[in-house]
DNA sequence: AGTCCACAGGAAGGGCAGGCGA
DNA sequence: TCGCCTGCCCTTCCTGTGGACT
């Protein structure tokens, strides 16, 4: 049986004794610790400063586009690209902030600012996922499946023209859904004020993939791309400028110097000018400093936050994969351990024939019915498209296409991988 | 120049789970 | 309950491909 006591918010069991002293609290080592942290949602990379550093001339190019929502006109549809974590997505939500609280100063009512993430997936990653979405985001109620899509889509435009709106709508990672779904949804989205007698709709699409808008179609391309906005990565100088202003509400004075910062811009910067990535390195590494105990960041600290983030993110993307996509993984773990001592050079080249093979003994030992070839082949780019490893489509003349493929993880990454899948696989 | 290999990758469709409305 | 709809995962069938070999 467990209790709740109201008053103390305390679960106990009635066969476990009360913890009275807060000497014996296992967290009382915790609650006790030096903490290098002011604030530690403010070097979350979702956090949006009072001011964005470095993007004045993207912001003021934003707000001149979206200024006509002001006089109640819709805006033009604007596509925003550029590299992961240029300050798209901040920037824009820090812009469309701007445009709510004008409105609301000058006594409009009227706007609507939805945000959809494409790339969430059983969110919006299918046609009728983001209208379902879009939908709820207006307060209706919406099954995960079992409606028509040209239902939802009858339903979307009835409750948006329900009222005299301005609405924008931002879909960010927009590429991914196009990617699975085609163009037509954006067609259809981008051409909606025709349709619509009262509300206004302007889009605002945001991507990484800066070869997207050359893969759409003419007649989307010129209604989606009526504006367009490049956000270029930012150099290390420009990384440390963020990072000393984070820093400086983020961490407790004295805790993070300038080296500490000047490193994990240079990290960052090495790796396309990711301000995301910036940012997560200095976090984690407060966090690791804070669990050692140590009342200042050093470079160990950052190295260590370094490891811990790749580990993290490989552990975490393997995890949340498919048993077969895992099969696969530990067959191209096991062909690259095996293919370190070639015997000739074709003999170091992992192909997906040769993954294929060992999968199917792998199965077979684990008794699991394997999956065809051609499916294989699928998991292969998908865990290719994670940056789990590289493949790449390679000619051998008269022996075949195929892939060869790489590894890319570090070999404690791997091991890693390796041991957490030998848990519940015999491999 | 033609042949051949070992796949890549597109298209179509089956089976399943889950939800809705009559 | 049943028919119809969805997304998802998968198979089957097929055509295309690049370069070594003949």
């Amino acid at each position: 049986m467990i209790y709740i006591h109201k008053e103390k918010n305390e679960i106990f069991s009635e066969h476990t004794t009360q913890v009275k002293d807060s000497e014996m609290n296992i967290f009382s080592r915790y609650a006790e610790q030096k903490t290098v942290f002011r604030d530690k949602n403010v070097l979350q990379s979702s956090f949006i400063p009072e001011k964005i550093e470095h993007r004045d001339a993207e912001i003021d190019q934003l707000v001149a586009i979206l200024a006509p929502i002001l006089k109640g006109y819709a805006s033009s549809n604007i596509f925003i690209y550029g590299p992961c974590g240029t300050g798209k997505t901040i920037s824009t939500k820090y812009v469309v902030n701007h445009l709510n609280n004008a409105v609301i100063d000058i006594g409009l009512s009227n706007l609507r600012t939805i945000y959809i993430n494409a790339k969430m997936k059983k969110v919006a990653d299918t046609e009728y996922r983001l209208f379902a979405q879009l939908l709820r985001e207006f307060g209706c109620s919406i099954p995960d499946s079992g409606l028509p899509t040209n239902a939802i889509y009858r339903r979307f435009f009835e409750e948006i023209d329900k009222q005299n709106q301005n609405i924008i709508i931002i879909i960010d990672e927009i590429d991914t859904l196009f990617k699975k779904i085609g163009d037509d949804f954006l067609y259809n989205l981008t051409r909606m004020n025709n349709e619509l007698e009262k509300s206004r709709v302007s889009i605002i699409g945001i991507t990484n993939d800066l070869s997207f808008r050359e893969s759409l179609d003419q007649r989307v391309k010129s209604s989606l791309s009526e504006e367009e906005i490049l956000f270029k990565p930012y150099n290390a100088l420009q990384l440390r400028d963020i990072l000393t202003n984070r820093a400086e509400s983020g961490f407790i004075d004295g805790s993070v110097d300038g080296l500490i910062l000047n490193k994990c811009a240079a990290i960052a910067a090495q790796e396309h000018g990711d301000a995301r990535r910036a940012l997560d390195l200095l976090r984690v590494s407060g966090e690791i400093a804070e669990r050692l105990n140590s009342e200042k960041i050093g470079e160990l600290h950052v190295d260590m936050a370094k490891e811990k983030i790749e580990l993290d993110r490989v552990t975490e993307t393997v995890r949340n994969q498919p048993a077969h996509s895992k099969l696969v993984l530990v067959s191209i773990i096991r062909l690259s351990e095996v293919k370190k001592q070639p015997k000739s050079w074709s003999d170091s080249r992992i192909l997906t024939g040769d993954v294929f093979e060992l999968y199917k003994d792998i199965c077979a030992k684990n008794n699991i019915s394997p999956l065809t070839q051609r499916r294989i082949s699928d998991l292969i780019g998908e865990l290719d498209m994670l940056g789990i490893i590289t493949a790449n489509v390679i000619s051998k003349g008269r022996y075949g296409r195929t892939r060869e493929i790489h590894i890319t993880l570090e070999s404690r990454v791997k091991e890693n991988v390796l041991r957490m899948l030998k848990e519940k696989y015999s491999i």
